[in-house]
DNA sequence: CTATGGCACGGATT
DNA sequence: AATCCGTGCCATAG
């Protein structure tokens, strides 16, 4: 059943230690990937129907009542509801990506992305090109983009690569633009070449978008502005820009928190690992922390499988016996993952409550290195359970795990409100004496940083009270 | 002269 | 072993 306990590796094998820490590292949406191929080629393993909870329509364990709606509904709101998920939202195989996605403009049906922008581009096409046209669309991301090379497309389909190429240039002037680019920053590329020709654009966009994606994400701007040989000014221009006209994931409209698109848009988390939010959405209930698991069901080795593997005795039987190990192995390792990850994130969310409550301004600083003692498992154990994976909480922004982690957050976020708050611009020295008051003791030098890491100019060019942030 | 950013060092963290 | 973070010192801009 799910809730075995693994406390003792060293009874497991090399194999099953190494291939419980990969899928450790894996996030969600990787994982996902990982045993469609599994499932595909391995005839061990089933899946099984799922059930769902009547109340709520959660889907359901194999076994085991629905985590929410059975607990006793107590006023033990300390606690909050840790459970693993099968969620079918992640059950969106290769093409048909049926969320999100823009009222088609001609008949207001709902449809998938690949035929919402095939209808677009259709009318213009040859045939033949229409043909070509659906295959790179049926081969798209969920994101939207096209992992798969043109050459390939093109020795596939028996045309000239620069043919494809074309092709897929005009695909990505499609609506939603940038669609079918290969990474988020041809996204981001085309959408600045479309917008262009309307709109005006500051014009150091591209050459942001083309070396300092990551600094951005960072709210690197002063270094980023170095690394340019322009002003911070400038680069926050830009970078404002961006947040406001451009969509790096052009096949997802809503991402994150709305407000902040830089910092969303800079994640290359698409669907969050971990859900926390509050019963029902009612900011007095419980927290209910759902860690995902991206299937539709309930995974486990077929049992009709393993008896004909007793039975039957050919040349077969060895290979059969070679899948169900492999079979019985992949699913004792994602036992063992989600049972780690449930761990870690009891503790976690025990721990950061007050963050995930109250706001960035309650982060406590915690190391891996503390949790993994406290739950006695090595601390690459919880690098791995956390590297790559993000948080949704319940104001719906999605963040990075690791920030769970972050030493200073705290102490930024006091600082932004201070500066929020300044009636005259304040110096990094002056703001290091108010942190001070605080009893909050840092180096001048310090203060600089976070203000750069929170994307603040420094007090000459900041003025008193604004243009913009209403 | 003051405010701030760059570089680099050491210690902590991963 | 590699990386990140806070800090001090110094150069530079205003």
């Amino acid at each position: 059943m799910l809730q075995t306990h693994y406390q003792n590796t060293s009874t497991t094998t090399s194999a099953h230690l190494a291939q419980t820490m990969t899928l450790l590292s894996l996030t969600s949406v990787e994982l996902r990937q990982k045993i469609d191929a599994e499932l595909a080629n391995n005839p061990a393993l089933e899946l099984i129907e799922e059930r769902r909870c009547p109340m709520c329509k959660r889907i359901l364990p194999q076994s085991g009542s629905c985590p929410v709606c059975s607990q006793p509904n107590t006023e033990n709101s300390d606690a909050p509801i840790v459970f693993i998920s099968p969620r079918e939202d992640f059950y969106t195989s290769g093409s048909s990506i049926s969320k999100e996605i823009p009222e088609d403009p001609f008949s207001s049906e709902p449809v998938d992305l690949p035929t919402f922008v095939l209808r677009q581009i259709a009318p213009e096409l040859e045939a033949d090109e229409r043909l070509i046209a659906a295959y790179i669309l049926t081969n798209l991301t969920e994101d939207g983009f096209l992992t798969i090379k043109p050459i390939e497309i093109a020795r596939y389909h028996h045309r000239l690569p620069s043919d494809i190429e074309a092709l897929i240039h005009r695909l990505q002037r499609c609506e939603p633009f940038g669609v079918c680019a290969s990474s988020p920053n041809e996204a981001l590329l085309t959408q600045v070449e479309i917008l262009s020709e309307t709109t005006r654009v500051p014009e150091l966009t591209k050459s942001v978008i083309e070396e300092g994606l990551e600094y951005l994400s960072h709210h690197q701007f002063a270094e980023l502005a170095h690394l340019l040989g322009v002003s911070t000014q400038q680069i926050q221009l830009v970078a404002k820009f961006i947040s406001e006209n451009l969509n790096p994931f052009p096949a997802r409209s809503h991402w994150g928190d709305v407000r902040n698109p830089i910092e969303a848009s800079s994640q290359v988390y698409h669907q969050p690992d971990v859900l926390i939010y509050h019963l029902n959405d009612h900011p007095e209930n419980q927290l209910v922390v759902e860690i995902i698991l991206p299937l539709r069901g309930t995974l486990r080795i077929n049992p009709l499988f393993k008896q004909a593997v007793k039975k039957i005795e050919n040349d077969k039987a060895v290979d059969w016996k070679q899948d169900l190990e492999k079979a019985s192995l992949l699913v004792k390792c994602i036992q063992q993952r989600n049972n780690t990850m449930r761990l870690l994130l009891e503790k976690l969310v025990n721990l950061q409550k007050p963050f995930i409550l109250k706001g960035e301004k309650y982060m406590k600083s915690i190391t891996r290195a503390k949790i993994a003692h406290e739950l006695e498992v090595h601390e690459s154990t919880i690098s791995r359970a956390v590297s790559g994976k993000s948080v949704q909480l319940p104001n719906k922004r999605i963040v990075p795990m690791s920030l769970f982690f972050d030493r200073s957050l705290s102490v930024r976020s006091i600082v932004k409100e201070i500066i929020e708050a300044e009636m005259h611009p304040l110096s990094d020295t002056e703001i290091q004496n108010l942190l001070k008051e605080q009893g909050i003791t840092v180096a001048r030098r310090t203060v600089a940083k976070y203000r750069s890491k929170e994307g603040i100019l420094p007090a000459h060019l900041r003025h008193a009270r604004e243009l913009a942030t209403t």
